[in-house]
DNA sequence: AGCACGCCGACT
DNA sequence: GTCGGCGTGCTC
């Protein structure tokens, strides 16, 4: 008689696992979606199941049993687990690492999801006992008694939760002491997301009413690629758009920096609906208990970064992906996801209608939207008082730069500031000077461990690598001839900075990016400042640029536009164009006109004045033509392998076998490009090169993809260099 | 990824 | 003699 088939489970693992491992569950009750701790190799684990079987691969033997069920309801639902698989299966990732990027660190780790919180508070033992009467007991044990303070100034009604009171140091030890005395006592509360008062917002324009009335017009999954100009009001047409079609449902929003847009979360909150936000700047109690407030249902808006595109919601109606051309949507280590592309999918799945909005849509975005993928809608009128700033170009073959700024650039801002307005001015560099050169011999000062110029950083009296992070003084001579004639070359924010300290010293200037903004807090201060009026100039990389509504800015320049138009990756362009836009947003949202100034070397090249004369559509039509010809996306579809060592031709070596390997199983119109040095070549000390795949459509990649990997997986070479594949880049470097 | 095994060099 | 370096291999 054969025997009876045998609970099997299939269980993500954490590791580098490709595939889920079976486990045996004799009591048959773990259902997909639910965690299990089980045993592997020597340790205990936490994975979740993700099927149930009658049989296994493996022989009889080697299967193990579950240790325990961690969850009796499933933690993810049917389709969230699927959209997971996708992912898994789509850019090439273990399962385990997959799911353990959907999940907060507590319940990867075992946590349990407890949609509430536990709160400290003083007993009413404690407090009917005088304060002197209290210290006096705790004479002897003085620890006891500076927890016991920690928790007397907090707030009586609210108490302290477990991370606020992990802030105090040692307090484990003292706090049983004080819950043996029962004078603090641990109190378990179900959580419940805040909901603001609903507020109503201004009235939409012709143009907002009917991008919402259109994007209305249609039901289940529909993508609708909002472009709208800066100042357009995007935000209002999203909340327009919940209140008509979502206000019973739940809106998934994501955003780029959740850090840089608090405004836009308070523009949410306006919508009088519980509303939680996902980030990683959140401590991860507060993280599980917003994720869990997603799932049970009870946040009605969740507002987070990358990661939130996989958060449980029951009762989802909407997705919005917002700035949907911004990279750090793009997870650029690990799991290499796009968030925009995960959340297409996902509304694909659930049916569901998402909105992309952004200024300056990826050139993806546009070329989906005529194929007829997406529904396209234009909000090209400023909202409110705002009008279109005027473009200028700066031929800076023809003026006297000096640290980067031409005359007529001085000159504007002369005029600008005069009239009481605001300036802005955009380097994507910083430090000092972006080198240090010898003036006798040419030496310059390069990294040890890159293939890159070391950042003169003045400040700081450092040189630092801005690949690697490594970090020298400042030498007074040249280490290779003696001469003391050193130049700082080029231009940094902070000789920027200093620069117009001296050519305009009765202005209040404030510099904006990574190096000055380092201390918590300095940002908002920063941008208070410029908010108040009391800045009168903004210097700033990429920081400056984002989203930030200042209405007195009148003036924004570009300090060099050069970088996008030859540098070796193809989007540089398209990032550029979006930049200058972004930029250009930044002039004019009040009343006063605006007016934007770039300097550039190429005035007269074709992407630059497509985007002048007719803005980003102009840009995009040229940008794509341009694409087409030479096959890149969005008309041919990308994967890189790329592979590192400290082995200067290991990971060339490796390469080579994986086009050997890729020769007998490459389907017709493949192209497989290198290996190639990667454009720097050494980094952090290890040699890298990349192998380019190039298909012209995206099944033929991912089922080439899907023959290739495992063959390369399977290379005992594939043990000795570091490497990684990554579908759909967006940088390639 | 972790963890053990195993096989070579410098120390109590 | 052993402590510990990190190469190699395995985990349902």
């Amino acid at each position: 008689m054969p025997s009876p088939p045998r609970p099997i489970v299939k269980i993500a693992t954490p590791g580098p696992f490709a595939e889920a491992l079976d486990y045996l569950d004799p009591a048959g009750t773990a259902q997909p979606g639910c965690r299990v701790e089980i045993p592997l190799g020597r340790r205990r684990v936490v994975g979740v199941v993700l099927q149930r079987a009658s049989s296994s691969d493996l022989e009889a033997g080697r299967l193990r049993q579950i240790s325990a069920l961690i969850d009796d309801q499933p933690l993810l639902d049917a389709a969230l687990l699927k959209l997971l698989l996708w992912v898994s299966d789509y850019y090439q990732h273990p399962i385990g690492d997959t799911l353990a990027n959907a999940l907060p660190g507590m319940l990867k780790r075992g946590a349990d999801i407890t949609a509430g919180s536990t709160r400290w508070r003083l007993t009413p033992t404690c407090r009917g006992v005088e304060a002197s009467a209290l210290a006096a007991e705790l004479k002897r044990a003085p620890r006891q008694l500076e927890l016991l303070q920690f928790l007397l100034d907090a707030d009586p009604a609210a108490g302290l939760s477990e991370d606020q009171l992990a802030e105090h140091p040692q307090w484990r030890q003292p706090l049983q002491r004080l819950i043996e005395r029962d004078w603090v006592r641990a109190e378990f509360e179900p959580w419940q997301p805040a909901a603001a008062a609903a507020a109503p917002g201004p009235a939409l324009n012709e143009e907002q009413s009917a991008a919402v009335y259109s994007m209305l017009d249609s039901s289940g999954f529909a993508t609708h690629l909002l472009q709208g100009v800066t100042g357009s009001g995007k935000t209002e047409v999203y909340l327009e758009l919940i209140r008509q079609r979502c206000a019973e449902r739940q809106t998934l929003v994501l955003v780029p920096e959740i850090g840089l847009t608090p405004q836009l979360v308070a523009r949410f909150a306006r919508l009088g609906l519980p509303l939680v936000t996902l980030h990683s700047g959140m401590l991860e109690s507060e993280r599980r208990r917003a994720w869990a407030a997603a799932r049970s249902g009870q946040a009605r808006i969740v507002i987070g970064t990358r990661s939130a595109v996989f958060t449980p919601l029951p009762e989802a109606g909407l997705i919005i992906v917002d700035e949907e051309h911004d990279g750090s949507l793009k997870q650029q280590e690990g799991l290499r996801y796009h968030a925009r592309d995960v959340a297409i999918r996902r509304a694909q799945f659930e049916g569901l209608p998402i909105v992309l909005g952004s200024a300056t849509p990826a050139l993806e975005s546009i070329a989906n939207a005529r194929a007829g993928r997406s529904m396209q809608i234009f909000l090209n009128k400023r909202a409110g008082a705002g009008r279109p700033p005027t473009t200028r170009l700066i031929d800076l073959r023809s003026e006297p730069v000096r640290s980067g700024m031409s005359p007529p650039l001085i000159q504007a801002m002369d005029r600008h500031l005069q009239a009481g307005g605001q300036v802005m001015l955009f380097l994507n560099r910083r430090g000092f000077a972006p080198a240090l050169l010898c003036h006798e011999c040419s030496w310059t000062a390069d990294c040890r461990r890159c293939d890159a110029k070391l950042t003169l950083h003045a400040r700081s009296e450092r040189l630092i690598c801005h690949h690697c992070g490594a970090q020298s003084g400042i030498p007074l001579n040249c280490p290779e001839c003696k001469s003391e004639d050193l130049i700082a070359a080029g231009q940094g924010t902070e000789r920027l900075e200093e620069k117009v300290a001296t050519l305009f010293p009765d202005q209040a200037l404030v510099r904006l990016d990574r190096d000055s903004m380092r201390r918590r807090g300095s940002l908002e201060a920063a941008l208070q400042s410029i908010r108040d009026g009391e800045a009168r100039i903004m210097i700033g990389t990429q920081m400056l640029a984002k989203g930030h509504d200042f209405p007195n800015v009148t003036l924004a320049a570009v300090i060099n536009a050069d970088g996008g138009l030859f540098a070796v990756d193809f989007r540089a362009a398209e990032r550029m164009a979006q930049l200058i836009v972004q930029v250009s947003g930044r002039a004019g949202r009040g009343e006063k006109a605006g007016e934007v100034l770039i300097q550039t070397h190429q005035p007269e090249h074709p992407l630059l004045q497509s985007l002048v004369t007719s803005g980003y559509s102009g840009f995009a039509e040229t940008a794509l033509r341009e694409r087409e010809e030479y096959r890149l996306p969005p008309y041919s579809f990308l994967a890189v392998l790329r592979a590192e060592a400290t082995a200067e031709a290991a990971g060339r070596s490796f390469l080579q076998t994986a086009v050997k390997v890729a020769d007998r199983c490459r389907p017709e119109g493949m192209a497989l490009w290198g290996p190639a040095p990667a454009p720097m070549f050494r980094r952090a000390g290890r040699y890298r090169y990349q192998l380019l795949v190039n298909a012209p459509q995206r099944p033929r990649l991912q089922q080439f993809l899907k023959q290739w990997l495992p063959q390369l997986r399977a290379l005992p070479q594939s043990r000795k260099v570091r490497w990684s594949v990554d579908v759909d880049p967006l940088d390639l470097y």
